[in-house]
DNA sequence: CCAAGTACCTGGCTATGTCAAGTACTAATC
DNA sequence: GATTAGTACTTGACATAGCCAGGTACTTGG
């Protein structure tokens, strides 16, 4: 489970947490003990709890706060039905990427010329 | 081909164009037309071009100048040593990403409970 | 009382994609 | 020969969202 590159989460978080939160309510800091176990090894309270706060703000994800005898109290989040509109718009979006970028690394031959000029005459 | 999500792409343009300009040699444009035909639709220049220049500026990729009777020179890139380094790298951490967030996606049933605390006495 | 585990929040930083605008070269048209 | 359109690259200001570091606060146990 070697770092993940910063970057390459951007936007995947999001339809990861809506999908979650989607199957079963949860808090945050479950949530993030979930995810590193799921893979994402580095992932950092300091970015869930933000992110949570983002959907929520957005209407994606409501919020109800619930006492807890270990700790102090868990704020149980659960996705929306616009969360679900847009976790499915965000799925569309990952698939096409994903089917992108697998075309781009799994190019087959490269021996096809590529010049946006129709080759009338070159340098 | 939908609107891609601007966030999906970070970290994930740097890899696609390492491997393109690892293939063949190419400049800017022809990249961003090829890039166009290969799904990633709403790709702007704006966003290749700097994306180029940063890579070159790291020493992922080498470029030298070319005149055109077609318009003004052009830039032509080739993914240097490091940058099939970085190539290797990037593509690692992709590929635990789209695992990773594979898994979340499939997750298969909603019926295992999470609890951090040991559920030693719960409110 | 203090430490440790649980649980959440925030400010400031950084990386990178996007938009808009600009520059400049060539060829074709009027 | 000025204008326009296509080719080709650059740049600055902006927005998003992840990361780090640090802080707050509740509970239990030594």
């Amino acid at each position: 489970m070697a770092e993940n590159d910063p970057q390459l989460l951007k936007g995947v978080l999001t339809m990861v947490l809506l999908t979650l939160l989607a199957e079963e309510e949860g808090y945050g800091y479950a949530v993030v003990v979930r995810l590193h176990e799921l893979g994402f090894a580095g992932l950092a309270e300091g970015t869930v709890y933000p992110a949570l706060t983002r959907l929520e703000r957005q209407g994606f994800l409501a919020a109800r706060l619930e006492r807890s005898s270990s700790g102090p109290a868990r704020k149980y989040y659960r996705t929306t039905a616009p969360g679900l509109d847009e976790l499915a718009r965000s799925r569309r979006s990952w698939e096409e990427l994903v089917a992108a970028v697998g075309q781009v690394l799994e190019s087959p031959a490269p021996g096809n010329e590529r010049d946006t000029s129709k080759t009338k005459k070159e340098a």
